[in-house]
DNA sequence: GTCTATAGCCAGATAGAC
DNA sequence: GTCTATCTGGCTATAGAC
């Protein structure tokens, strides 16, 4: 492993837990087992630094969600799937998403000026799919924004909000792990069966 | 207004928008209309403003949810009237779910070091009680957990990670507002249609 | 490339006048 | 109680040896 990667993972582990303005330089350098002034000269600033682990961050997600978002299936399939590999990938990656909704809630200026808008997820196409869908008689009537809300609140919140959930449904990481590990197949069958006709 | 009150609901602006490790007591002196030394007159410590910030935050929370969550009322009912209420009280202060979710997350031992334990949101009335109505045939089989995890979920998320959804979504303030309207009742429909017999 | 040492700045906190 | 001015510590960033 590269120095270079040695820091990068260690600032993705130190500003996902911490978000931009709680991560210190000397806690990456620690956590890389590197000296803080070669943080500077691999990434040149903070800002830079995290504007890499951010993009990559986000860059790992948005394509694999257009992917099913723009394929062929129906929308019980895309929600199917949509589900099950979101949660298998951020299992991976628990802190990813409370890292993003954080960084674009604190600093939404700072964090827009370097989004890459071409490959943000678009469900431009989800949405005319679902609204045919229901045409057809296949779903029942829901405004599609809501129904994506939905799909998206069900699967991204309970890691967003782990800890506060975990605490007050008092389950253990163990626990939690294994409630995600149900969820892959549990929310497309409830969001579906509130919605079949 | 007193002036502490004045820094309180500077701080509240504040610390709800950039966190605590994002927040300056500069700004929020301005913010407050008064000299950063008064905030130390006041409140002695960044930290001790912001402790009075997340516990009368949560103190207005949890008090709602148990009240809800351990009246006389069925399942279905207190499903409905936990979104509606929970939604127009956030309405109006859309910030609160985000930060406390973030400062749990970001700082668990600071947070938990001055939590109320005793008035925290506690579900187990209505655990057993989901539990009931399930030997009773009056809903379909689920973890109890699961289920309130989806209630929590379509509820909260929408305003945690608002910024994200109106990006991907492509949705303006007034439609989200609209939205979240609609979704005081929209989403207890859901969740009934998808657990009711 | 990798380190030590330090510059320079900024934010939290305080002293002290009024 | 409210201000101005200032101290102090910590953090980003850089200079410079090796």
């Amino acid at each position: 492993m590269t120095t270079e990667e040695k820091i990068f993972n260690a600032a993705r582990v130190v500003f996902q837990k911490k978000g931009f303005s709680g991560a210190r330089m000397q806690e990456i350098a620690d956590e890389a087992g590197i000296n803080k002034a070669m943080l500077h000269y691999c990434f040149k600033s903070k800002e830079l630094l995290f504007k890499a682990i951010f993009m990559n961050a986000f860059g790992q997600l948005a394509p694999q969600i257009n992917e099913i978002f723009n394929s062929q299936d129906t929308v019980f399939e895309k929600i199917k799937k949509f589900t099950h590999s979101y949660i298998s990938f951020v299992m991976l990656n628990p802190y990813l998403p409370q890292f993003i909704i954080q960084e674009m809630n604190n600093n939404p200026d700072f964090v827009m000026s370097f989004m890459n808008f071409e490959n943000r997820p678009n469900p431009s196409i989800l949405i005319a799919q679902i609204e045919k869908e229901i045409a057809e008689g296949i779903i029942q009537p829901i405004p599609p924004k809501q129904l994506l809300l939905n799909v998206f609140s069900m699967t991204v919140f309970p890691f967003a909000a782990q800890m506060m959930m975990k605490g007050m449904l008092q389950i253990s990481d163990i626990e939690f792990n294994i409630m995600m590990e149900e969820r892959k197949t549990l929310i497309a069958a409830q969001i579906i069966n509130a919605i079949k006709t």
